[in-house]
DNA sequence: GCATTACCCTGAAAGC
DNA sequence: TGCTTTCAGGGTAATG
């Protein structure tokens, strides 16, 4: 599932194979990813433009184009965006939905469960746009200070796992991500944003800068479906402390990390650890 | 403002 | 072995 060091390693890996090819054609499959996707709307913005930058925001891809367009794209669950130099040896996968023809490689759009997002916008309208308009601060940018981060948990009431899992506010952590973050801040993911107080917040907000930093140097962590745009999976996941490790020991004290559930979705957490 | 639930979807894993 | 059921999860929307 990728999240934001998946996102970064594709942009990554992407921005060495992508920027400053021109995109050649635009061929989609007709099947609806979470949206429908307006493959005209894409044409436009695309065939016959030039890949300026790749962005990230959040979860989100941003592929600036000449002629003053943005393609936004997110994985979802599943999606993975892969380039491809040899094209006819390596035969298209199931459920590739979009494919981008570029200087004889293809950027292929590939979505098994097809939760993910590809939509086009003038670059004018993109802070504008329903999917960035909402987004809140992205724990790697700059705008990521301790102070912007006490004072938006102190202004919730949720659960601070419900609270970092809400793009509105951090663009970007999603489950496995804000359960290490948790584990790393000593933090009960029950314990009420606004109840954090100070050193907590301090340690919380240290503890999510560290987590991604190394997953990105990690190139991310693949559990099923993430690979990044050369088709290379991550490591990050031989070194995760709680997420997905259920009745194992806890690295610190050994007590079994256990599960529950929020927002329906499961939380691992070490209940000796983590208060 | 927040919690809960349903929905989109497929493949892996579990259960029988 | 092979079939059926369950579960996973990001984001959105409806409802309370």
């Amino acid at each position: 599932m990728p999240e934001l060091p998946e996102v970064e390693t594709v942009a990554r890996s992407l921005r060495a194979r992508l920027v400053g090819r021109t995109v050649e054609r635009l061929e989609t499959s007709g099947l609806p990813l979470r949206r429908p996707v307006d493959a005209a709307r894409i044409a436009a913005a695309t065939v016959g433009a030039r890949v300026e930058a790749i962005d990230r925001i959040g979860k989100y891809l941003l592929l600036r184009l000449s002629r003053g367009d943005v393609l936004l794209c997110h994985l979802g669950m599943s999606g993975r965006l892969l380039f491809v130099s040899n094209v006819q040896e390596v035969p298209r996968p199931p459920h590739t939905h979009v494919v981008f023809s570029v200087e004889g490689a293809e950027l292929r759009y590939v979505d098994a469960r097809r939760f993910g997002e590809l939509v086009a916008y003038k670059v004018q309208e993109l802070a504008h746009s329903p999917e960035l308009a909402a987004l809140g601060v992205d724990p790697l940018s700059d705008g990521f200070t301790p102070a912007w981060f006490a004072a938006a948990l102190d202004g919730s009431r949720r659960d601070v796992k419900q609270f970092l899992l809400d793009q509105g506010r951090v663009a970007g952590l999603g489950n496995i991500y804000a359960c290490e973050a948790l584990f790393r801040a000593g933090i009960s993911p029950r314990r009420r944003a606004d109840r954090l107080g100070p050193r907590r917040a301090a340690r919380l907000h240290e503890a999510i800068r560290e987590v991604l930093a190394r997953s990105v140097e990690r190139r991310g962590t693949t559990f099923r479906d993430y690979v990044d745009a050369d088709g290379e999976g991550g490591g990050n996941q031989h070194h995760l402390a709680v997420y997905g490790r259920e009745g194992e020991p806890c690295p610190t004290c050994a007590a079994p990390v256990r599960r529950l559930v929020q927002g329906a979705r499961s939380t691992f957490y070490c209940p000796h650890c983590q208060r």
